[in-house]
DNA sequence: CGGGATCCGCCTAGATACTG
DNA sequence: CAGTATCTAGGCGGATCCCG
């Protein structure tokens, strides 16, 4: 059993899976690990999910201490950009392993 | 926009997700990675799971082509056998990648 | 022993409209 | 521009009982 930051984990698998698992965090992240985005600019690279799922998505992985957000502007129009943070950072690795095997399954095994 | 066995997926990390996603299939794939096992030991391995959903979860991957199904005897009690194919087999560096950031997470951030 | 059948709650995520 | 509010649906996963 493993505790992380309050919630209990069956296996060191299931920790991993709880902070990027879902539909949408790894694309994000995907998106992230070049550089920092703009709120729009995350939108434009992922065109079907919706404005309120990508800003759930994008809160919980602050919470985690994924990604963190900067506000540049004050007054509207507001200029906010996400970046990893350096935990973040450490997911790298996980998220080309599974982004390499996504490419390397389509290759492969394509219809 | 990469398209795998029928499904679409809008991003090559989704596509993975969608193969490893959800709650319990890379604790599954986790505890296969080093040899098959029957339904029972899978079990054990996994006390917090019910059955249902570890029924469904292994149903699942078989059909996706990760794990392959071994039936041992003709009548009960029988004999199951859980490994993974060679296409699952693929899988396991990125199993590995994820279960060990989960590790390095808790040893790292553990309070 | 290795599941299937049934019922159900909850959470994730979608659609749409609105706001500082 | 960068979100929030509200409502809703679908599916994942849980609980329990049953069967070859």
């Amino acid at each position: 059993m493993y505790t992380f930051k309050g919630k209990q984990y069956p296996c060191c698998a299931s920790l991993t899976m709880g902070m990027i698992g879902g539909k949408w965090k790894t694309v994000i992240l995907f998106h992230l690990m070049e550089g920092e985005l703009r709120y729009n600019e995350l939108r434009k690279q992922m065109p079907t999910v919706t404005e309120r799922t990508l800003s759930l998505q994008l809160k919980t992985l602050e919470q985690d201490g994924i990604i963190k957000r900067t506000v540049y502007t004050s007054k509207p129009p507001l200029k906010v950009e996400y970046s990893l943070t350096e935990f973040g950072e450490t997911l790298i690795p996980v998220i080309q392993s599974i982004t390499n095997w996504g490419i390397f399954a389509v290759e492969k095994y394509s219809e």
